[in-house]
DNA sequence: TTGAAAGCGCTAACAT
DNA sequence: ATGTTAGCGCTTTCAA
């Protein structure tokens, strides 16, 4: 078709426009659901585009647009190794689910090293992504400071803390761990442990908040012997409920504060012979809105996490028009001419 | 800056040749390593770049130089729910470790509905990707053949069948399989059952196959009974475990085609009070190039299955590589002017 | 409502 | 070895 060899055969804008007997303004319009359309041209341009098989670039769109139309699901060093858990499957599903009908698209972005962080703090800088999703903060992850700093759209599962700046997808850690733990005392339990979370994860130190108001508000004394710290793993919980049996052999009931490792604590009483529930009861947290009640069985009732996965996609979905539109509006406004001269 | 508002404020190639001294050629060349550049000169122009901290633009690169510097990993229609089987999570990792210091991207692509498969064709006609990496294909999967015909670089995760035609990255399946029979039946167990993977999957065929060659070699009667479908998951794995027990109640030695299904059968016999392996010897594939041994204990190795993640990665970037040079070969051949004006 | 035109920032061909 | 130039395909003013 052309000599250089650079052309590849697809239609253009511009072949649309001749097509249709318009021009490429109109086409582009049409594109992108412009109002100021007359039917007539729209329907001469629709055609056109069906006969040719017309696919916008991407590219050009972008370049000349100065957005990206992707966003990047961001999955923070120690966490790669999570990443088997059903937590961020769930996560990456309903994310993956949210944007299906979006031309959005899903860059999965794996930070181990610190080089890689540094790597990836430059695509933000050289703003290759519309938005960023972040799994599974921990406290002192400056990623949520330079995400703001750079005005990038944000949506993290989790929060760093209660005064959390950046936008959040969480549960009610502290009233979900709680009312589990006050299940767990219902039953007339009085040796409650409970396996924690990594305890830098603000979602972690919730959970063990909410144990500790239920022990305590049924009067009983908080004892360390029956805190075990976990991981989030189904190994972490295998290695605390170890722990816990060999410290408190009397323990009757178990609080962790993920389910994978209410798993993992299963594993292990069966094979030290306990009976779960009737010798010890135990109780996962789902990370759905409410602690999931495990006694008796142990069964996955995964979509709550899908759910959270679509949130934080809509919700930065939401931000990235809406951060448009700001730009848009500064650029009248005093204050963004400040920042654009800054 | 611009009052447009449409500038993002980062500098340009232009503003780095000018600040260097020298033409916006040279700043390119220096940028993608041409060698044709004087010393002084690239130092000149290095020096620029960290100064201004210049980052090229991804879009105006892809758009001049047609390319996307960007792979998508699919996962198609009835695997997404098996996402949370290790097995993708290492083909992630594995992926996302040989990319790190590449510049590509992982695009992570879904592909639950034939409406979403729809879209992901047009993207692939769209160009908007430079290579694929397909997961898990099913021996009726219309994608690969798709990939072919618009000679789009493509590396699988297995293969449809002995004749493939892509570019796949498989484990010695069949061989692999009748190893692990031959240790079971070394053992002086007589009723080896096998729980299989889905057998629409060359891979689930073939490590049947194996089982097949394996007892028949010890000059074992096959009996379909010991043969039990699974589907990769853990679930299928307990399933298959229960219905053997129903069947061959004597079966003393179980073949799992996959690792994870090892694990749920595993979790059966323990609550059917089996022994494991004094009862029931127990092996399950592990994908990575031989069967692992699960008797006595069931313990994860998964670093093979990264590996073959990298692999799968490292031959991408070489076919990507490949059909570069060759299309700006073939511009001289005849072959492609055909093709191009086709 | 619509066409024309000016870029977006870069690569690659061309001419030195 | 290096500067210059012509696009890549689109969005977005600006006129009309």
């Amino acid at each position: 078709m052309v000599i250089g060899g650079r052309r590849s055969g697809r239609p253009t804008l511009e072949e649309v426009a001749a097509r249709a007997g318009v021009g490429r303004g109109t086409v582009s319009r049409v594109i992108n659901g412009s109002p100021r359309v007359s039917d007539h041209a729209k329907a001469a341009v629709e055609a056109a585009i069906a006969e040719l098989g017309y696919v916008p670039n991407r590219a050009a769109r972008a370049l000349a647009g100065n957005r990206t139309d992707a966003i990047a699901l961001v999955i923070p060093e120690a966490e790669t190794r999570l990443f088997a858990e059903p937590y961020f499957s769930d996560i990456i599903r309903g994310v993956g689910a949210e944007l299906a009908d979006t031309d959005m698209q899903l860059l999965l972005t794996l930070l181990r090293t610190p080089k890689e962080r540094q790597r990836f703090a430059q695509y933000l800088t050289a703003h290759r992504v519309d938005g960023v999703l972040l799994a599974s903060v921990h406290e002192d992850d400056p990623l949520p400071d330079l995400l703001e700093q750079l005005e990038m759209p944000t949506v993290l599962s989790g929060r760093r803390s209660d005064l959390e700046s950046v936008s959040y997808v969480d549960s009610d850690n502290v009233g979900g761990a709680r009312s589990a733990v006050a299940h767990l005392l219902g039953l007339g339990r009085r040796s409650v442990a409970t396996i924690t979370g990594p305890l830098d994860m603000y979602v972690a130190r919730c959970r063990l908040d909410g144990y500790r108001q239920a022990v305590e508000g049924a009067g009983l004394l908080h004892d360390n012997a029956l805190v075990a710290a976990g991981d989030f793993t189904e190994e972490g919980g295998r290695a605390a409920m170890r722990a816990l049996l060999e410290r408190r052999p009397d323990v009757d009931a178990v609080f962790a504060a993920s389910d994978v490792m209410a798993g993992g604590a299963l594993q292990v009483l069966r094979e030290k012979g306990r009976r779960v529930p009737d010798d010890v009861a135990l109780i996962g947290f789902d990370d759905s809105a409410i602690a999931r009640h495990t006694d008796p069985p142990l069964t996955s009732v995964r979509q709550p996490i899908e759910e959270m996965g679509r949130t934080m996609a809509r919700v930065l979905l939401e931000e990235i028009a809406a951060s448009t539109a700001t730009r848009r509006h500064v650029v009248l406004s005093t204050e963004l001419v400040r920042r654009e001269s800054a």
